[in-house]
DNA sequence: ATGATATTTGCAACATACGCAAAGATAAGG
DNA sequence: CCTTATCTTTGCGTATGTTGCAAATATCAT
């Protein structure tokens, strides 16, 4: 079809009154500014502008079209712009996708800050437990917490997913803290799992890893509902420490047998902000990204108080 | 800058769904729709879609060029259609100039057969005796009796344009009507001439070239002066027969000498229709030459009946 | 008339676009 | 769970298009 190009020369042509002004202008040899415009004229048919060595004169089918065309480009050249200005800072609307009890806690209360550093954006916040395709739910970046398995997104993680035993201090005071990963087998224990069958929590600790089969008169495929029942006094559980961190902090619950640690399963990869691969990633989902990193850092604020204010730093 | 055919490629993407699929209807490679399209992303610097092996998305930048540029698209196709249009067949704005005698006498009286044709011509007629450039007044088309000396126009030949010697029957009857050339240096002749000095007509013959020094007591530089001095009894005068004509087959003046022709100068060379030589001739500048060339014909209206009415055939 | 400048065309060099094949990725079905 | 089919992307050789230069032609100004 015709071409941008030729249009573009035509026009401007026009407006230079001669080719070889235009090619001056642009930088181009007047024989392939003639060229482009004898293709223009062949590819809708029509002569457009008529030519004496010394002068250019529209045809009417040229004063048609240029009219036309001129404000085409125009249109076009805003077209780009618009694009263009939407990448220049973040602006627009960011679609963000995550799982309901991190994005409740941890997202949506780091939202006014974001928005107030980008006063441009608006935030559209789907909140969804089951997984979704970020393409087809129209995301620009989503919140995952472990289980990264979309190979084709580009993942940054945003903080470590640790995960505790903890306790209401009424279950620990009614039931005895327990010392040793063993103790757990005589507690109850308030399971988490999407699967029927044993339950085994891995925890290493000084002396080694230990597999400890723990069981309770609680087993449900919600974490809200653990901590509901931690928080209650129902018995230890094994929660994020993103969910029970804060509470561990205030004394709402307390955590137990420190000095283990949860063995990294499917679960504990970490938080990471997912976003297309594209080669052109986009500046609010850029900015949203670095935000959520600068936010959490490298130690998130529902993480116990810095080590050092409590001695050892953490077993590897 | 961008390429009409990237974006052309980036709506087709948009509205099929599928680089592939865009490629089977356009007959393209994948690849090269692919190729297109992230040029045209480098081209506006953001992501316009979000690809995956089995879906395309939009982004919100590719929303906002979606939405603008399918209309600008369309915008462009139209206006190329426009003036395409235009040439399908007579249309618009034909702007005609030629010489007011001429043109009024036979010109003007051909437009309302022509425009009845075609009756989506509208035509804008200037008249003028001074030369003037086409281009420079906007014509596209020109009427010139006689000396032709723009090069860079294309030349369509009308009629003929022969002069001859006339006078009023009154004149005539008073003065005697002439019978050899040399009759004429007796005779009051009324003499166009654009410059000062003698004047001679050559008349030929059956015996030949005469050259005759002709004068009277009337010169002008305005051959309607001329001829309404010849009208009104004045004397002789050699006008072109587009002007005299019909008066002398309606007797309002008389032929003499009828067997001579003034010899060929510059201002016998024809009537003939000017227009720009451009690779694309307009339709509607086709149709009006045409269109005279079949109205004067191989004999001109303002001629002399038919030569097999009164005899021979005219005298090469 | 002469000089300067304009458009246009031929020709060779360069840039771009194209199709093909292969690789990586995803959805559907056995 | 594995196979198959389809989609996007990249590399590479080829084909097409574009460019600049030079020459030819044409016009305006001096």
């Amino acid at each position: 079809m015709n071409s941008l190009n030729a249009i573009r020369l035509f026009t401007a042509s026009v407006d230079a009154g001669s080719f070889s002004e235009v090619g001056r202008q642009l930088g181009l040899a007047p024989s392939s500014v003639s060229r482009q415009v004898a293709a223009l004229e062949d590819s809708v048919g029509a002569q457009l502008i008529h030519r004496t060595t010394r002068k250019l004169s529209l045809t009417e089918a040229g004063r048609l079209y240029f009219e036309r065309v001129s404000r085409i480009l125009a249109e076009l050249d805003e077209a780009s712009a618009a694009v263009s200005h939407l990448e220049e800072s973040p602006r627009g609307v960011l679609h963000v996708n995550g799982p309901t009890a991190f994005g409740v806690r941890h997202v949506v209360p780091a939202l006014p800050d974001f928005l107030a550093r980008y006063p441009e954006v608006r935030i559209e916040l789907t909140l969804t437990d089951n997984f979704v395709d970020l393409l087809e739910v129209g995301a620009d970046v989503a919140v995952r917490v472990g289980e990264l398995e979309d190979s084709s997104l580009m993942a940054r993680r945003l903080a470590p997913n640790r995960r505790v035993l903890c306790a209401s201090p009424g279950y620990l005071a009614r039931a005895g803290t327990p010392e040793r990963p063993q103790d757990l087998e005589a507690r109850n224990c308030l399971i988490y799992t999407r699967h029927h069958g044993n339950v085994h929590w891995n925890l290493g600790g000084p002396d080694g890893l230990a597999e400890v089969r723990v069981g309770g008169n609680l087993r449900t495929n919600n974490t809200e509902a653990v901590h509901a029942a931690a928080l209650g006094g129902l018995g230890i559980a094994l929660l994020p420490s993103w969910l029970v961190g804060q509470e561990v902090q205030s004394g709402r619950l307390r955590e137990v047998l420190a000095g283990y640690r949860a063995a990294p399963g499917a679960l504990d990869t970490g938080i990471h902000a997912l976003y297309p691969a594209d080669r052109h990633l986009s500046t609010k989902v850029r900015a949203f990204v670095d935000f959520l990193v600068e936010r959490y850092g490298p130690r998130p604020y529902w993480e116990d108080p810095p080590e050092g204010a409590a001695g050892a730093s953490p077993a590897g």
